[in-house]
DNA sequence: CTGTTAGCGCATTCAG
DNA sequence: CTGAATGCGCTAACAG
């Protein structure tokens, strides 16, 4: 491996001097600086940054943990916290926890070994107190992204659940439904708790019943749980309509819902949180409160190296962006059945 | 930051051996092994890999290279990545290029400081071989994939882009096609001109003559080429059905489609090579050529992980995975057309 | 079983 | 403008 020794040697200098070119620190003359370039350039030279960062303390990397990659809300936060860290001359080191607590742990490890200079961190839940205080306790600068943990100081961007949720339920109501379900993530996750009391405050605010049977509490990952389906389905009267609290939760409902024979929106509407990526636009299907993911990588990565460059220490931020209607063909007004013996009165 | 000196002197030790109590190295008392145990615990103690490497001469970090994060195709193979490097004790450092070459060149250099033990690298394209040959300079183990650049050897795993190609414009000549365009990516990456090749073959074997007005070369990311569309179409005897070089290009290519009028498949059908996500399992319906993007991940890490450990050189490893014909709805029999008046004779 | 010495590659401090 | 000495946190090699 070529050292700053290395060069020093062939360029007749000190290895400070190199040092000093290569930082543009000090002041040296042209022509040293000159010849010292050239050598480089020559033997090939590459800085190395565990070195560098051994004296300096710092390592120039920040973190971002994501909580599901397959998932394009988080891939397109990514690309947003990857420019803004580029920007601001900062290296990435990419994490997905894969909505799995032992690995995101695992993830936290890494970052604290690593000395990562501040973290963006998109936790799983509730449960990832323990490592969020891990950071904090290592007083690695940190931002929070997308969910809310209880018990965790820290600046933090988030979308705007709540609202998201009842507005997309006052639109299925708006369209006549009145036996409204929701298939809602863990409630450890406080989006899902946050999108169930949205869910209540359109219905109330609808003059409609709430009832506990409509509601069902899985995780936010690919739906598998047929069951649950199937309970909703048979009940004595039915939902006409879903509202899933993500997207890869509606993919799998739509999926389950076909293969019992239900079409969407015919037989039943279904809307839910989140786009779904680029196929959405060749057949724009679902009917969605679409977040802005770049927004939050970019934005939550400027918080943080904000944090990080710093003077002063400076109260919790927190930032929360809204979510857009997107009214597509996966819901639609209720059809008004002739059947159902007349019991309507 | 509590160094192994805080430790030691706490236990009542030598530095050396908390060293050796962490790594699991030499012989220790079962006394002083807890000992150590539980002042490491107190003081909330965690290694700085930065120490660790600069001694060691190794990371234990590799690098994916990704050429397109809002790809499903590249996310998945992260996965398949990043489970087979997790398997084998190694930190992952993502790294996105953006299909961009300069970008690229800074991941390359930033791999290369933070000396990472190997690299998984999907390029760009044939210009990728500076930035691999940089890497092949400084010994760097490295493994290829998804698209071979000429002029380096190395491991690489890929899909077959030629049969694949020749697949699907086998199926559209099934369904009476006779005239079928091909939009490409860029022609100086090998899947391109592999998926070309597969097309003229596929032709040929038909018996269907080449017409150089039907192919259309462009890049790999969405679409927005609507001066090519606009001269395909307005051809004097145009195309009845279209295949997309890649996911992203047909989903470019059914939105202008659609805004021109068109519907796909009744007025044209067209197929592409890589499946586009979750969104298509909601309303299948794109013909792709689908690859096994997370073996092209799980695959290529465990070569690269082979290939650091491996004792003595080997020669370079060739991995290729066919792809997968599935017919959805976006292509479709052609209908005769009454109008074309009796041309045909 | 445990400790001492030395050095990984670099930048900070202090002298010139 | 440039250089020498020193130490960042850790472990390999050698002593005991």
């Amino acid at each position: 491996m070529i050292t700053i020794y290395d060069i020093a040697e062939k360029a007749g200098v000190s290895a400070m001097t190199v040092s000093r070119v290569i930082n543009n620190t000090g002041r040296i003359s042209e022509d040293t600086r000159k010849r010292v370039r050239k050598v480089m350039e020559e033997l090939n030279y590459i800085p190395n940054s565990a070195a560098r960062s051994l004296v300096s303390q710092k390592t120039n990397i920040l973190s971002l943990l994501i909580a599901d990659i397959t998932n394009p809300f988080y891939t397109t936060l990514a690309r947003g916290a990857e420019d803004a860290a580029k920007k601001a001359g900062y290296r990435l080191l990419f994490a997905n926890s894969d909505e799995n607590y032992a690995k995101e742990k695992d993830y936290v490890d890494m970052m604290l070994s690593t000395r990562v200079d501040g973290v963006l961190f998109a936790p799983t839940g509730d449960l990832s107190v323990d490592n969020l205080n891990r950071l904090l306790q290592h007083q690695i600068p940190l931002v929070i992204l997308d969910r809310e943990v209880p018990g965790i100081e820290a600046d933090i961007v988030l979308g705007d659940s709540k609202e998201g949720a009842k507005t997309l339920v006052e639109h299925l109501v708006s369209l006549g439904h009145r036996r409204i379900a929701m298939i809602n993530g863990s409630p450890d996750v406080s989006t899902a708790r946050l999108r169930y009391t949205g869910y209540r405050e359109a219905l109330v605010l609808s003059g409609l019943p709430m009832d506990d049977e409509l509601v069902v509490h899985l995780g936010f990952r690919v739906f598998h749980e047929d069951a649950a389906l199937d309970a909703l389905l048979t009940l004595k009267d039915p939902p006409t309509a879903i509202f899933a609290a993500n997207n890869l939760l509606a993919v799998g409902i739509i999926q389950s819902l076909r293969e019992r024979g239900l079409q969407v929106p015919e037989d039943i509407s279904v809307a839910c949180f989140d786009d779904i990526g680029p196929a959405e636009m060749i057949n724009p299907f679902l009917t969605v409160a679409a977040q802005p993911a770049y927004q939050f990588g970019l934005l939550g990565m400027q918080l943080l190296i904000e944090r990080i460059e710093a003077e002063a220490a400076q109260p919790p931020r927190k930032i929360m962006l809204p979510s857009d209607l997107i009214i597509r063909s996966s819901t639609r007004e209720l059809q008004r059945k002739e059947t159902n013996d007349g019991a309507e009165g």
